[in-house]
DNA sequence: AGTCGAACTGTTCCTGACGGG
DNA sequence: TCCCCGTCAGGAACAGTTCGA
């Protein structure tokens, strides 16, 4: 099998682990006529699919999928393997949107167009989505409060859930949803019968709903309970299936998980969405035999047949959007069981504000990006950005605890969140979950929720809904406010670790994962009925009592990359540090073995509770050819330490320094394909302008030669520019910026466009040496968006080193802001913040700054800092 | 490898402050 | 003004887990 030049691996990025492929999320184009696989591992395609519609339709309309093409014949294939596995589902699903799943009746040479996940994440996924997995949390946790357990809201919200239509409700393979395995929660589930598509999305269930009547009918107070660390005792794997009843499926991965299976619901959405556009044809699919395998599969599979009934009820009710509404009043005839307490607030409630159900504000007329993908917080025009970050510590409440408020701000404000680029009218929905905040990619955190947070106090208004076993508040963004809100309805929730690692298919650990992140979303709708979703995660925040208190946390690094060579001085900010605290620099191999560690020296002079100076040490290896990714951590004893931190080594890139002088005025040029230590690159020869840059410092102009890898890879940081939007790449996601930030009409790099920076002509500025990976926080301030190739801004201080005859920049391109932290901390130790480290002080004769001097009156200390420590240093 | 005690950690409970009715 | 109630928050007890000797 060969990998399809589709592109779409490109377009997903280099990092977009295929893992995170949830099929439930797939559109495929599938030309019509032509076949396709769908299968759990690219080395072992599912079974060949043929469409019997004339129209395309299939994947991926958020994010990743591995897509190939297979050379392999169908015929090669083993029809025995067509077990319920995600083959089945997604022969299931194709087969619901009335493409037949026909293993091996398709020639070989027949273009193919193959749904791949690798490995058996696909299948993990589905399994883990599934109703019987899903049914844990709603069970495990019988003494579970309000608004923890994470009971399924989405299974009963029309909002989410449109495809969950109780009277066809099949759940899982048995014929068994999550709530049918689950007996306190049946009568609610199968009562939801009556449908309304008008009916206001106010009538759906929150979990706290169902928090009352399952504490009513099964668990006793939270106060009877034993104060065992493990649920009652380590609850057995019988305990928790016995409200259950369907057989647990090991599970690989970690997912949130009690709801319905996603497929059910985000497959029935696809579904939904292709009919709406009249792409899909029910009455191929109703005409389509089904092949006996799956017919077998789906007789047998829970998945399957999850999948298959929600996708058929899809079909059916294809106006079920807004649809379902819970009818409290029947339930107890349905349940003969305790009748649920029903408070006002166990039901959606939308603000008076708030537009009842919005297309753009529900969220559920489209398929939405699972919630464990990673989005950017910037695309286009849009951005959504943090204005306020949380407190780096909150003590999340247990759910036999009262709540302990909302999520605050060090200044005791509560968290800001605003929405830039946002020109529309109608309001739209902020979604707020908790995220982990471990080295992986961001998702949803196994083991808090959010908890949303009512009162008087709180004024933002604010809905609960599920979404995989993940409680996500919705609050509205309104135009009026600028698109701006203040996030003091959120608090955080602690499940009980073991209630989770009990859970089908959990992976994760709860001890000593204790940091989370709120992650806030947003999905703007487009012109063409697409979404534009952006996502942005909060600095870390811890939620144990005990660790806030005493273990050191890095919550921002002004480094994040640097030379082989080391001796960059790097501030770490933070909590709990002493002036014991030791900075440990650690690489471990992918299978977790620890193959370098070493201690960095700290300034134990300068070191204060929030703020440590740490000299970063060289890296084992010194001839690296690519950037090295390692971490570092803090240390106060032996056993309170930090989360590692991110941290890069970038190979020296070397090149002969040539003066300066030997090039024109306001001219550059680099050459093409220079290759050292194995990096192809580009080498840029950089000319300055002989003034204020230099007057600065009075720094020799031939300092100023670097090489860099292709310029428009360069990454720049400044948060200088803070006024202007500011954009990034998100977190983790990628190394690359996918931003042009290099301008090559453009005959300099140009300084501080942005208003408080640029008030006098662009003054030219050394390109940094920089690998792609520098452009990790690439943030560049550009006029407006779209314009073709970007100008890059660029502030950073760039320090330039010899070693040996050959000249390294280094770059300061941390993930926090330099000037900020200048201006924040003015005085105190800038230079290094400028990024020039301790490099400067081993050879300052080679240590150059520049600083951009026209308007830049607040730099005029910056300079004076520099001059003085450059001065301390030749005293020394 | 097994044991034991200390330290650590998760979970629960207690209590008080605060504000509103 | 007092009482009650709910929310929030800090502290600590208790018990299970982990770790090092």
């Amino acid at each position: 099998m060969t990998s399809a030049g589709l592109g779409l691996t490109d377009a997903l990025g280099p990092d977009v682990s295929q893992e995170e492929l949830d099929f439930s999320d797939l559109f495929l184009y599938h030309p019509p006529g032509e076949d396709f696989r769908v299968g759990c591992d690219k080395d072992d395609p599912g079974p060949l699919l043929q469409s019997d519609t004339q129209s395309s339709l299939v994947v991926v309309d958020h994010h990743r999928a591995y897509l190939s093409t297979s050379d392999k014949p169908a015929s090669s294939r083993d029809p025995s393997s067509f077990s319920p596995t995600t083959e089945n589902l997604s022969g299931a699903v194709f087969d619901s949107l009335g493409l037949t799943s026909r293993p091996g009746t398709i020639p070989a040479p027949s273009p193919r167009i193959e749904i791949t996940p690798s490995g058996d994440s696909l299948s993990s996924q589905t399994h883990d989505r599934s109703p019987s997995s899903k049914a844990y949390r709603e069970c495990v946790s019988p003494a579970s409060s309000n608004s923890s357990t994470g009971w399924p809201a989405e299974a009963y919200s029309p909002l989410t859930s449109p495809c969950v239509s109780p009277s066809n409700a099949a759940g899982c393979g048995v014929g068994l949803s999550a709530l049918d395995l689950c007996p306190g929660l049946q009568g609610i589930h199968t009562s939801s019968a009556h449908s309304s598509p008008g009916t206001s999305p106010h009538n759906g269930i929150t979990d706290d709903t169902f928090l009352h009547a399952h504490q009513r009918i099964s668990s006793p107070r939270p106060h009877q309970r034993s104060r065992s660390a493990s649920p009652q005792g380590k609850r057995t794997y019988d305990q928790v299936y016995s409200c259950q009843g369907a057989t647990p499926v090991k599970q690989r991965s970690r997912s949130p998980s009690p709801i319905p299976s996603p497929h059910e619901q985000q497959g029935a959405y696809y579904l939904h969405q292709y009919q709406a556009q009249g792409e899909f044809h029910p009455q191929a699919q109703a005409s389509t035999p089904v092949p006996k395998e799956m017919l077998s599969s789906l007789s047998t599979s829970p998945v399957v047949s999850a999948v298959a009934h929600g996708a058929h009820r899809q079909v059916q009710r294809p106006d079920c959007v807004y649809g379902d509404g819970y009818d409290w009043a029947l339930e107890p005839e349905k349940t003969a069981r305790p009748v649920p307490e029903v408070k006002s607030e166990a039901f959606y409630m939308l603000p008076a504000a708030w537009p009842r159900p919005h297309p753009t504000f529900g969220l559920p007329m489209t398929p939405l990006p699972s919630l464990e993908w990673p989005l950017p917080c910037q695309s286009g025009q849009y951005q959504l950005l943090i204005q306020q970050q949380p407190r780096s510590h909150h003590r999340a409440h247990y759910e036999t605890e009262g709540s302990r408020g909302a999520v605050k701000t060090p200044n005791g404000g509560h968290p800001e969140v605003q929405l830039h680029g946002y020109q529309g009218t109608a309001p739209l929905g902020l979604q707020v979950f908790i995220g982990t905040a471990d080295e992986r990619l961001l998702k949803p955190h196994a083991f808090y929720q959010v908890h949303r947070i009512t009162g008087k106090t709180v004024t933002t208004p604010s809905m609960e809904r599920m979404s995989n076993g993940t409680k996500v508040l919705e609050i509205p963004l309104e135009p009026k406010n600028h698109m701006g809100v203040v996030i003091d309805c959120v608090g955080i929730l602690k499940l009980r670790n073991a209630d989770i690692e009990l859970r089908n298919g959990e992976t994760d650990i709860g001890r000593k994962n204790t940091r989370v992140r709120l992650v806030f979303r947003v999905h703007i709708p487009q012109p063409g009925g697409q979404f534009v979703s952006l996502q942005v995660a909060s600095h870390p925040i811890e939620c144990s009592q005990r660790s806030a208190q005493e273990v050191p946390a890095v919550e921002r690094q002004d480094l994040d990359k640097c030379s082989v060579l080391g001796g960059q001085q790097m501030v770490l900010t933070g909590q709990n540090f002493t002036s014991d605290s030791k900075v440990i620099f650690s690489e471990k191999t992918q299978d977790g073995r620890q193959v370098w560690e070493v201690e960095a020296t700290v300034d134990r002079d300068k070191t204060q509770a929030n703020m440590l100076f740490v000299e970063v040490p060289p890296y084992k290896d010194q001839s690296i050819c690519h950037p090295a990714k390692v971490n570092f951590y803090v240390i106060n004893g032996k056993k309170k330490r930090s989360q590692p931190q991110h941290f890069i080594y970038t190979p020296v890139i070397a090149i002969k320094a040539e003066p300066v002088d030997d090039y024109p005025l306001n001219s550059y040029g680099y050459t093409e394909n220079h290759s050292v230590s194995g990096l192809s690159m580009k080498s840029l020869y950089h000319h300055l302008e002989q003034d204020s840059n230099l007057q600065a410092l009075n720094l020799s102009p031939s300092v100023f030669h670097a090489s860099t890898v292709d310029p428009r890879l360069h990454g720049l940081a400044s948060d200088l520019l803070d006024t202007q939007p500011v954009y990034y790449q998100s977190r983790s996601s990628t190394l690359i910026s996918n931003q042009v930030l290099y301008n090559p009409a453009n005959p300099r790099y140009i300084n501080c466009s942005t208003p408080h920076l640029s008030g006098s002509p662009m003054t030219s500025h050394p390109p940094n040496t920089s690998s792609p990976n520098q452009c990790t926080a690439a943030r560049t301030a550009t006029g407006k968006l779209g314009e073709g190739p970007r100008v890059a801004e660029s502030f950073e201080a760039c320090s330039v080193t010899r070693h040996q005859g050959l000249v390294q920049t280094v770059l300061p391109l941390g993930k926090s802001s330099p000037s900020r932290y200048i201006q924040g901390q003015m005085g105190c130790e800038p230079l290094t913040h400028m990024g020039s480290g301790r490099s400067h002080h081993e050879d300052p004769a080679a240590e150059r700054t520049t600083v951009k001097q026209e308007n830049l009156s607040y730099l005029e200390d910056v300079n004076d800092i520099i001059r003085r420590d450059l001065k301390g240093h030749e005293g020394d």
